[in-house]
Parts: structure tokens; C-alpha cells; sequence
DNA sequence: TGTAATCCCTACTAATCTTATCTGTATTTA
DNA sequence: TAAATACAGATAAGATTAGTAGGGATTACA
């Protein structure tokens, strides 16, 4: 049930552009990038490549090029980011949307290994399709904010006073308000929903 | 985040050893197990050696032996099954509970990714450290009697009258008092769920 | 116009993992 | 003694992982 590093390097990419964009930068250099992930500089060439075929991100080439998200955070789930470099997120190819495979047991109809494992893959799905790259942007910069720590990629310019969009307050309002499912949603969701007191 | 094809003969084998202690059945020959799932012989050999070291399932040599469960199937988790044969369920070795390793971010209390993949984490383990061998093998049993067809495994003497644990029911009502989280469930504790009816 | 910086692209590789197969040994029953 | 079975280790092809290497294309700027 592993993660591949290329799979954490992709997300961990991602997360990097979007604290860029976040504070105001508009181009990340790949160099940068590796530097602040701590990722080797050709490998990474590799997955912003997959990333970009995907129109997950956008290069700009040239000099001062770079790369940047090729949409809102809010608009790119994490599940997105690791079926482009990982592939399906179920178990078993028989319990996968968005790549099902006939396996080899008899009747899948009567499959009791495969009930579970649907199971499994819907709560996986359930997290990875719901929050998005802004969530995790939000958890990882407002932990930084409240150690007083430098923010990365600020931008070459000058300090910015960091603001949170609106819109990504008003998401963040709307999830506090089904309260059903608070207990079980886990510690990101904590996390999220103490923003809003 | 698949499981490997081992994993998966693993635990479609120890299903297999689970219907066959519930119809009577004391011991399976590999060959057998291994037609009725449509594994290969050898490589279930080296599968069913693993789960005998961590004492999962017990094996008798000699004509006429075989393998059983070397305990209940209630008290055989799917979870610790696929940790056996797969390793950690963890997604990234810094959120695994049984084999935690550090990783190369640089402060873990501050990295969002790492409180997602807790979330993923758990989800996880909540399924397949809360839903057992039975009851897999109970769900698995319940169809195909339901389409009256023939039970595998069925012991070499007679037809035997296949009667369900009382213990089991009782296990399967307790948890249908839980009525706070049946809807998001999923479907194996839907079907569980129904026996009781 | 030249040069440096940057993305773009393909190929290659070393190590490991997966998925087995092969060969033989030990044990038990009839 | 023969047959069936589990136990055990070696081997191996293929796939995957985790990179590395090298160059080409594009752009900004001196």
C-alpha cells in the first residue's frame, strides 16, 4: 500500500508550487525547488514532466523560466496528483474506478475479499479525492506562520503580507458546517476546521 | 498503493482455510487450496511458509496432512494478514504505527502531507484492523449458499450441516448497535450488517 | 549576437522487487 | 517401502523503482 518516492516527490512538488503561489510567486525554478524539497534535481525534471503533461503544472521555458501550477490549488486533489505518477489508488485492480481490471477469482459478485477491499478503496478515495492541494498548502503555511518561521519561495521582490484568499475561506466555512461527520474525518480535517475559530 | 499479487493469494488462501474450518473441514492439502483459488502450487508453498512463521496458520506434514488456521478466523485481522506477506500498511514509512521510519522532511510536526497521510493511514487500518478473517469468510459463505451453490472445501466424510458460530452472530449484533457510524461504513459492514435481519 | 539559464526530451543504468520455478529434504501414513 | 505431503533454499526472468547522463530548444539579457 506504498507511496513511491516519486509519488511523495510529486506531491511534495506541489505543495512547494503551491506555497509559491500562495505568497505571491509567480515562477519556481526547478533548482529552487529541488533545493527546498531536498529532491534530486533530474529526477524531478522527470515528474514535473508527467506533472505537466497532465496540465497539472506549467512550464515557462527560458531563462527565469520555471514552473507554476496550472490551476487554483483548490481545483487539483491529491488523489489527481498520485494517480499521475503512481496510477490507481484501490488495492485491486477489480475495485478501481478509474482503471478496472477483471481479476481471477470466479464470480466478483460473490467476492467477500473484494467487498472489503472496495471498502478500502473508498476510503482512501474518500480522502485523497476530497481535500485538495490548497488544504494541505493552508495546514503546511499556517503551521510555518505560527513558528514565525521564514516562509519559502517568497518572492524575489520584496516581503508580501500574506493574505488568505476568500474563496478558500468560504470552502473552508462551508466543510465546518456538516458536523455529522466531524469525529470521524481525521486530523487534517482538525486541523482545517480549527481555522475557522 | 496496491496490494501485491502475494498478498492477495495470501489472503484468498487464508479465506480458503477459513470456509473450510466453517464447513468441518480440518485440514487442506496444498494442491487443493491452491486449484480452488487458481494459484500456483509453488508460490503458495513459499506464501503459506511465511504466514506459518508468524504462526497464522498451522501446517501438518506427512501423508494426509495439510494446513489450517492456527486460530479462530474472528481473531485473525485482514490487516495483520497483509502486513505478513506485504509489510506496513502505511502509505510513507512516517505515519506507520508498526514500522515508523523517519523521513527526509525536514520537520514532520509541520508537514501537511504527513497529516494527510496519517488520515489515509488510518482509514486504512480502521478497515482491515477492525474486520476479521470471519468475517470475510462469513460474507464470502452467505452468497454462495444464497445461490445454492456448492461449498468448497467440503470435508471427505459427508455433507455437513453448515451452522454459524453462535459466537460469530453474537459479534455481528454487537456491532449492529453501533448505529452512529453505519453509514459510512462501506459495504462489508452493509452486508454484515444484514445477517442480523 | 553571444551566453547563460532554464525547461524539454530521450536514453540508459543499477538495484530491488515481484512472481514465480526448480530441486531436493524431511515427515508421515498406508 | 511407496506415496503424499510439508519444508527449505537456490535460481531466474521480468517489471518497477529510483535515479543519472547528455544533449536540444527556448528565452532574457549583456
Amino acid at each position: 500500500m506504498k507511496l513511491s518516492k516519486k509519488g511523495e516527490y510529486a506531491l511534495r512538488s506541489m505543495i512547494g508550487l503551491g506555497i509559491a503561489a500562495e505568497v505571491g510567486r509567480t515562477l519556481v525554478q526547478l533548482p529552487e525547488l529541488a533545493d527546498n524539497e531536498q529532491l534530486p534535481l533530474k529526477f524531478l525534471e522527470q515528474i514535473m514532466l508527467r506533472l505537466r503533461e497532465e496540465k497539472l503544472v506549467l512550464g515557462v521555458r527560458g531563462k527565469f523560466g520555471g514552473y507554476r501550477l496550472a490551476k487554483p490549488a483548490a481545483k487539483i486533489t491529491i488523489g489527481s496528483i498520485i494517480r499521475v505518477i503512481d496510477g490507481p489508488l484501490a488495492p485491486l485492480g477489480c475495485v478501481s474506478q478509474s482503471a478496472y481490471e477483471k481479476c481471477t477469482c470466479p464470480d466478483e459478485a460473490h467476492c467477500g475479499l473484494r467487498m472489503l477491499m472496495l471498502d478500502v478503496r473508498n476510503a482512501i478515495t474518500g480522502i485523497l479525492d476530497r481535500y485538495t492541494l490548497a488544504d494541505v498548502v493552508e495546514v503546511t503555511l499556517r503551521k510555518l506562520r505560527r513558528g514565525n518561521q521564514p516562509l519559502p519561495y517568497a518572492p524575489e521582490s520584496e516581503a508580501v503580507p500574506v493574505r488568505v484568499p476568500a474563496s478558500h475561506a468560504r470552502r473552508l466555512a462551508r466543510r465546518a458546517t456538516k458536523p455529522r461527520l466531524d469525529e470521524t474525518e481525521g486530523v487534517l480535517h482538525q486541523l482545517l476546521g480549527d481555522y475557522t475559530i
